[in-house]
DNA sequence: ACGCTGACGTAAC
DNA sequence: AGTTACGCCAGCG
C-alpha cells in the first residue's frame, strides 16, 4: 500500500477517536499499541495536527503521568480540562486525580 | 536544502 | 530519588 502520510498519524488518530467517553489515554500507550513506544513523542505531535482533522478528542491524551500537557494547545488551556470534567474525570491542577480508575489502555481494550 | 524544535518516555548518571 | 541525555519522526524556519 502506498502508505503516504505516515500510517502512523493516521493510525493515532483511529486509536484516539476509539477513546470511550470518560476515559483517556497517553501518549506512549498509543504509541505502545502502534508497536512504536519510543516514538511516543510522534504521537504528541500527531494530536498536534490532530487539529487539521477536528474529529479528535486530543483532550483525552495525556502524558504517562496523567498530566495535561497539551492543554496549552487547545482553545484555551482551560478547555481541555474543562471537557475532561465534563466527562467526569476529576482533574487537579492540570493533572488527572483518579488517572488510573480513567486510563484506557488501546493494547488492553482492543488488544487481540 | 538543512537543522531545530516539539502534546513523550525510558535509561543512565 | 532527582536530573540529564537520548531516541523517535515529522513539520516548519
Amino acid at each position: 500500500m502506498d502508505a503516504k502520510h505516515t500510517d502512523f498519524f493516521k493510525d493515532v488518530f483511529d486509536v484516539v477517536r476509539l477513546i470511550p467517553k470518560g476515559r483517556v489515554t497517553s501518549y506512549g500507550a498509543i504509541a505502545n499499541y502502534l508497536g512504536t513506544k519510543k516514538s511516543s513523542r510522534i504521537v504528541g505531535y500527531a494530536m498536534n495536527k490532530a487539529h487539521t482533522d477536528g474529529t479528535i478528542p486530543a483532550h483525552r491524551v495525556v502524558n504517562r503521568k496523567g498530566v495535561l500537557s497539551g492543554k496549552n494547545h487547545f482553545a484555551t488551556p482551560n478547555r481541555m480540562q474543562e471537557l475532561l470534567e465534563n466527562e467526569g474525570i476529576l482533574v487537579k491542577d492540570n493533572s488527572i486525580q483518579n488517572f488510573e480508575q480513567v486510563f484506557w489502555d488501546p493494547s488492553i481494550e482492543l488488544k487481540l
